[in-house]
DNA sequence: TTGTATGCGTTATCAA
DNA sequence: TTGATAACGCATACAA
């Protein structure tokens, strides 16, 4: 590889490294002449500065680790974006890690977040995570995290959250003000706070006007499309069947569009649906699908920015730190297939 | 930050750092007993090699850079698994830039993977970009790059395709055989050539099939939503409307659906619909949407072994190399809107 | 205004 | 079997 660096230019032009280095940041130290010198030769020759060695002495990477259950996923893809656009504006980098929402694999990318110095860690747990030891381990090497979305109380560090519990509370409100009398629940058997706090939501509205809760018309299914198709099934051949169901999850709203699709159900017609999404395509379907859409960009974009406001706090001011969650609402996109 | 170094152990332990470094690489210089030591030790305290100090010393970065136009697109982000499938296992590190289909970005990331000493770069092109010599620049200082979807063959590396002539040479057949007359082709005005060769598919069909070409119904537009509406609109607001639309852009064929919706335009039943894309809700329409899908996870997967290839050859024999086009079959799923 | 020396974490080379 | 030293690229304290 043909990369020039500070000793080449040093000796190309005989003077010293320290030299050559003081003229590239432009030092006062260095004569106008020497600096017009070495800027044009590096410029010449495609100086780069080696962000590796910077690294090494200042014991930072000017690196940031995302780590996210899948990217193959709007919601996800979309909050990446939103911490993207700070992170660049600052200069920093991104590395991407998935956990393919396994907890195995959340441990082994931490590990190797740690290994290669990140400065940060932005994360969203797996929906298999419930044991958060391995996260409590960047907590005590001092090395920060902020979580969005999918987050635990027992890390220290900013969270933010969409607001969960009103997203399913104003979707059921919804259902039940267009006539519905027997709204499932089909959500994921997990241990995250997001999915209790949408059945909370869910829980709430029913009580507050004074509908039943039905504990047979409340599925909690995994995210394989085949235990999706087998809870839809159950709820559509009961004696007394829902007449809504609610979704609580993305990757669960396709499923359920598939399982009506194979069993002739028209959504709207024979039977009401809102769903958790961030999918753009949920208004071009036949009836469009009213969604509970969550600000992924702008909660990307908040998690990067409290992180690097953390990254810009002096060691000895970080124990002041008053760790925050923040909440972003939900947008409720009505459309056909609520009626 | 508390992470323990090699030097660490060695003053814990009373012993050099050369010894901890042997022990801890299971060299067969070190004695067992003290192996024994150090490894307990840096077990007990979590010590993490520090790859940064790697890099310095093999000037490489165990990272590869992946340069897509967009990470929120289903299309790129299976991709991107599909190159993250084969790098984890290497124990690469992947940093993931985005262009916005923009080249003033593709420059500036070009730029920054270099800066970042990358070992190589996996790249599709931005739908703006015609010159390449940014990237004439990774040749010149011999950084490896593998080109997948969108390449150029003005760039010495392996390219990795979708048959993009017979992806939509098969979608025009399909709508011929199905009695359509007047199929609209609408693409984007780039100079890329998955455009161009999926525009030669679409005009081969029609001679093979003796429809006239007919250059009225041919819409070159770019990815706003605005043109594309207007684009829609005149071909449906024609005196002699076209009975069919080909979309050969995974964007563009959401803004379609979108305008159909709007217009009250039912596929299938008023206008046949085939378009390029990864989306897996097409299924879900109703009617559902016929695509052109290209294997987005396979293309990734086989680009990333291409470069590892190609990392893993020895200088002295990397004049050999015979730089390779493959080209990888789209699957044609045929569902209603083409009928 | 410029040069010399040092250190960041690691490993290869040479010496003991 | 172990240790001392240099080097990777860079920035800086110190010397000149």
């Amino acid at each position: 590889l043909e990369i020039v660096t500070i000793k080449d230019i040093a000796k190309a032009l005989n003077m010293s490294a320290s030299t050559v280095s003081r003229a590239l940041r432009d030092s006062y130290e260095i004569s106008e002449p020497t600096k017009k010198k070495v800027l044009e030769y590096a410029k010449k020759n495609n100086y780069r500065p080696n962000p590796i060695a910077l690294s090494l002495k200042e014991n930072k990477s000017r690196a940031i680790g995302i780590l996210v259950p899948e990217i193959d996923n709007p919601y996800f893809s979309q909050a990446i974006n939103g911490i993207e656009s700070v992170a660049y504006a600052k200069g920093y980098h991104v590395l991407i890690f998935q956990s393919n929402e396994s907890i195995e694999r959340e441990i082994i990318n931490i590990n190797h977040m740690i290994s290669r110095r990140v400065d940060g860690v932005l994360m969203s747990l797996s929906a298999e995570t419930d044991d958060v030891s391995h996260l409590q381990e960047l907590n005590d090497i001092g090395l920060p995290i902020v979580m969005f979305d999918r987050v635990s109380e027992q890390i220290k560090g900013h969270k933010v959250v969409a607001d969960n519990y009103l997203g399913a509370y104003e979707a059921t409100e919804l259902l039940i003000k267009n006539g519905k009398k027997r709204i499932a629940h089909v959500g994921v058997a997990s241990s995250l706070s997001i999915f209790k706090d949408r059945f909370s939501g869910y829980c709430d509205a029913l009580e507050k006007y004074n509908l039943p809760f039905d504990k047979s018309i409340v599925k909690e299914t995994s995210y394989s499309p085949e235990n999706i198709e087998i809870a839809i099934k159950e709820l559509l051949s009961m004696a007394n069947p829902p007449d809504a169901i609610l979704s609580v999850s993305d990757r669960l709203a396709l499923s359920c569009l598939s399982v009506f699709k194979k069993q002739n159900i028209v959504i709207a017609k024979d039977l009401a649906f809102v769903c958790f999404s961030n999918l753009k395509v949920a208004d071009y379907f036949s009836p469009s699908v009213t969604t509970v859409a969550q600000p992924a960009f702008e909660m990307g974009k908040k998690s990067a920015e409290l992180l690097f406001e953390i990254l810009n706090t002096k060691l000895r001011d970080m124990d002041k730190i008053q760790y925050q969650t923040f909440k972003i609402k939900t947008t409720l996109n009505i459309r056909e297939s609520s009626n």
